[in-house]
RNA sequence: UGGGCUAUGGCCAAGUGGUUAAGGCAUCGGACUUUGACUCCGACAUCGAUGGUUCGAAUCCAUCUAGCCCAGCCA
């Protein structure tokens, strides 16, 4: 697939400011809050942040925003900056906001002291009631007009742990009949008596989000700092407080459209439901799109690296398909993955002119338009299983292109068998294929008197490998109705095991991920034990191939 | 309803007054094939609506419509 780097507004601002002189590299950030796990909406704001530094010579932070001790965990920053790492965008520098707790408090006075904040006694339900609503203007708190005098002796006691968890608060003085919500003399210090991840007891306040943020990415000398569109009316709030903290550096918050897949678990607490009820095994069960399942399902950063340049950075915002994504993983794998014979639901076939039965050795390449990866042994012999679906007793058309009774096939890296007769059950099932094999038409042996009906593959019984394969479908009913609640939408055939056989010869290697010839991207699950392999399925090969028939 | 934002083919998305309206995914034809995969060819839009400005508009103006976000001492 052609795979070009899209153009996007803010590839534009950033050459922009370059060519301008107003900064000589761009510094950007990625900054969660460790509250959860990462998933593939994250996905873009890490990789277009990594992505932009890198190509104009600048550099990339990762920033936990851990501004709120009650939601935050260290398992939370262990688990993001192993999913960062594992999709290649390196940090520089790796922050806390934590850290920066005195300079904020710091910031804080002196807008204190230029009389641009107070302390306020209202009561979270006081401030709610006088806030006003979307269209009536607020009512100006009675503390408003505090002294500054008093307004710094009562933050230092706030700060000094003198009054009870949420008896008062600092705000900012701005207006309270702004049509923004966000201007209406916002919160920018509560009194919370939480134990914080990093700074333990040190502190019983704690900064809000619009007076932490943007004084975060001044401090580090972010140039450019994304963030999703829902923030980007809390744009005037960012800028007042850069501005009148008097911080040097002056970041510029710039809003990007939200990677959404449809049908997709999104949102680390939706996620977190689920992993809490145990309807999904953890936050790295294959079927969500965190990236710790994605990782375990087998989908290769590369891919998802592909996805996301292809979409953009838009300022727009719909629900992509995730077959996208697929595709794009196909993409990358289809050119990397090593390629291996594997038989899910197998049927016996017995070749009855087989003069040995000792399987012999024949060589086969691992892919056949990437030889650097190599080759491998496969066996073939007088018994082989193959796939069910890939045979029928009467070939029902033209276009049936696998095996059927007096059909002749080739099995693909081997021989062309013909069949002559099935062997089946009380049930009508059949238990055995017996076919007759032509020692002329070696693979590679250039053989091209006949051409055989298709080509299927095969694994030699003796030799093959049992395996255990989980096949996944979607997590959520397919076109359930978005609007309902998650835990209703669970579709209960997600998850599917089956046992097969992969070829024998074959080791794979940790978390490799292969293609299955003509069937699909499997790759090794962590629960695998030496000798007892399990695989995920990744996704599934495209197939043009339509039934006109039940093929039962 | 106050404020902010978005609207381009089934999905994603370029485009910022003059282009046959990029590209990817999907779809439909066809070629090739030791994977019904890959690859390769070919097909596939008048730009939310209406009205205006202009020699000329997806691009400018006006009005309208639809969707998203904001009333946490969450981020």
């Amino acid at each position: 697939m052609i795979f070009m780097e899209n153009k996007h507004f803010i590839r534009t601002i950033i050459e922009e400011d370059i060519k301008s002189g107003k900064h000589a590299y761009p510094v950007t950030r990625f900054p969660p809050e460790p509250n959860g796990f990462l998933h593939l909406g994250h996905a873009r704001a890490i990789i277009m942040n990594h992505a932009l530094a890198e190509e104009y010579g600048g550099y990339f932070n990762l920033r936990f925003d851990d501004t709120n001790p009650v939601k935050e965990d260290t398992l939370f920053v262990e688990a993001m900056q192993a999913d960062i790492a594992w999709l290649g965008c390196h940090w520089k520098h790796l922050l806390f906001a934590s850290d920066y707790f005195e300079t904020m408090y710091q910031r804080a006075m002196v807008l204190v002291e230029k009389g641009l904040a107070y302390v306020c006694d209202l009561t979270a339900e006081e401030v709610r009631a006088t806030r006003g609503d979307l269209r009536t203007p607020g009512q100006n708190s009675p503390y408003r007009t505090r002294s500054i005098a008093e307004n710094k002796t009562l933050f230092k006691n706030m700060r000094d742990g003198h009054y009870p968890d949420g008896a008062r608060t600092l705000r900012a003085k701005i207006d309270m009949a702004n049509p923004n919500m966000n201007m209406r003399d916002p919160v920018i210090y509560r009194i919370q008596r939480a134990h914080h991840h990093r700074t333990g007891d040190d502190w019983c306040i704690y900064p809000m989000y619009d007076f932490a943020h943007p004084l975060e990415d001044a401090i580090e000398g972010i140039t450019h700092s994304l963030c999703s569109l829902e923030f980007e009316d809390h744009r005037p709030i960012y800028d007042w407080f850069v501005k009148h903290t008097d911080m040097p550096d002056v970041p510029r918050q710039i809003e990007f459209g939200k990677l959404m897949i449809a049908d997709q678990v999104t949102g680390k607490r939706h996620i977190k439901k689920l992993v809490d009820a145990g309807l999904v095994d953890g936050w790295d069960d294959p079927r969500l799109i965190t990236l710790s399942g994605l990782r375990r399902r087998g989908v290769p950063p590369q891919a998802i690296h592909r996805f996301i340049h292809a979409l953009g950075l838009p300022k727009s915002q719909g629900d992509t398909d995730i077959q996208m994504f697929y595709e794009y993983v196909r993409d990358y794998l289809g050119e990397s993955a090593r390629r291996i014979h594997a038989v899910l639901d197998p049927v016996k076939v017995v070749i009855t002119n087989y003069p040995s039965d000792t399987p012999e050795t024949l060589e086969a390449p691992f892919h056949r338009d990437a030889p650097e990866l190599g080759t491998r042994k496969i066996h073939f012999g007088k018994e082989l299983y193959i796939e069910r679906e890939d045979f029928i007793e009467a070939k029902p058309n033209k276009k049936w292109k696998r095996w059927a009774l007096d059909v002749e096939v080739r099995l693909m890296h081997a021989y062309f068998v013909k069949a002559h007769q099935v062997v089946k059950d009380a049930d009508g099932v059949i238990q055995e294929i017996h076919a007759t094999y032509d020692k002329d038409t070696q693979s590679g042996s250039g053989f091209d008197a006949r051409k055989p009906n298709g080509t299927i593959h095969f694994v030699e019984a003796h030799t093959a490998q049992p395996v255990e394969i989980r096949l996944f479908e979607p997590l959520l009913k397919p076109s359930s109705d978005p609007k309902a609640p998650y835990e209703a939408r669970l579709n209960p055939d997600s998850r599917r095991t089956v046992h097969g056989f992969i070829e024998g010869a074959v080791i794979p290697h940790p978390h490799e991920a292969f293609q299955f010839t003509r069937i699909g991207y499997f790759a090794l699950d962590p629960d695998s034990q030496k000798e007892a392999y399990v695989f995920n399925r990744v996704v599934e090969l495209k197939s043009s191939f339509k039934p006109t028939f039940q093929n039962k």
